[in-house]
DNA sequence: AAATGTGAAGTTGTTCACAGCT
DNA sequence: AGCTGTGAACAACTTCACATTT
């Protein structure tokens, strides 16, 4: 149990909420209207006793003998991942992989949007332009504040990266997503997310080599 | 148990692996020799039971009374990840995060070199050049063949991703990072390696708000 | 008849406790 | 004395089996 009464949701269970909301707006775009747990479970690539669990805990959306309702269980999930109002996230480090993010369309139709950039040195001259404002570190914690930012993206140089975490943290970021190199030191109320590209590659190399 | 007879290793460990590789770097950029499992421990972010239980799937590399040999734990881990030696990749798409991908640095002194790129419009002008050729879609199961590639990076519009998956596996490709945003099929022995970043994004979203 | 929801069983991964080396 | 290696206990997650509802 967690602290706010409800059982508390396996991470792997909220991770593929994420998977079936993109199943679902598939779906959505078919004019499909109702799906039952094993269709919606094979588009997801998981078994459908484990789509019911996962939906079990947060209530109960099926109909038996019917299925669930694409739409509305669109809406329990993007509400329960907190996606359903439009999210800003700032962007830290502006090198290669970070004007690449920045840039990335991905995001905004999954309902954040990078607000802005930081970097330690803004006016760099770079290889395109950001819609988003590139600013120094001496304005992040004023604008996180101003502009109620919890999520920041993470992809500076290995050598600042706890350091910048830290300013972060400081400012009142709460959820991380760690592009770069290290394992970050964080209190215990931030959460961090690594996604380690070289990592990513290392196990790919080792699951096809055995 | 796996095929090959060796108890089949938790994904968790592999992946762990990675990250105790990664600090073994650290110390031995500082000359540390020696390390007892508690502090390598520490410094992945694991309890030390759990790193010893993760290398001993692998035999018996400790010594008692003592820890580990920094350069051997090394080279064992290196090894068993497949990792020492100089693995080529190909990266397949190269809009936006593609380009950043192929120029991203980080890849290289991890034991990985993306030695070509491939896009359906292999000529159209980019935002930076990369010192890998950009060859057209209808070069890549020659190449993939002659170079032996085995593993690739897949960054193509979800719209095209299961279609180009199915040539990359065609060509004989077994393993893929795959940045697209559809959960691709693929034959048993391939591996699939999924890096969505509205997922993370999303992912975080949920917790920062729970 | 069709498909959900769920307690119970099974599986996998983590932590403990301590025996066993050096 | 210090620290590893590991069986056993524990915890988390997945799957099964089936009662339940429409």
């Amino acid at each position: 149990m967690k602290k706010n009464g409800r059982p508390s949701i396996p991470r792997k269970t909220v991770y593929r909420l994420s998977i079936y909301l993109r199943c679902l707006a598939r779906l959505r775009e078919n004019r499909i209207n109702t799906v039952s747990s094993e269709a919606l479970a094979k588009a997801a690539g998981v078994k459908p006793t484990q789509l019911r669990k996962d939906l079990a805990y947060f209530g109960t959306f099926g109909r038996r003998g019917l299925g669930y309702d694409v739409t509305d269980l669109s809406h329990m999930i993007a509400n329960e991942l907190g996606t359903s109002s439009l999210q800003p996230v700032i962007l830290v480090g502006v090198g290669n992989l970070g004007l690449a993010l920045a840039s990335y369309r991905g995001f905004e139709k999954e309902g954040f949007e990078i607000i802005a950039a930081f970097d330690a040195a803004p006016d760099r001259k770079r290889d395109k332009e950001l819609k988003q404002p590139i600013l120094g570190m001496d304005r992040l914690a004023e604008f996180v504040h101003e502009q109620q930012v919890k999520m920041a993206i993470l992809s500076v140089p290995a050598a600042v990266a706890q350091e910048v975490t830290n300013a972060l943290v400081a400012a009142g970021i709460t959820g991380l997503l760690n592009f770069s190199t290290v394992m970050l030191a964080v209190p215990e109320d931030v959460i961090v997310n690594n996604v380690n590209l070289a990592i990513e590659l290392e196990n790919l190399s080792y699951f096809i080599q055995n």
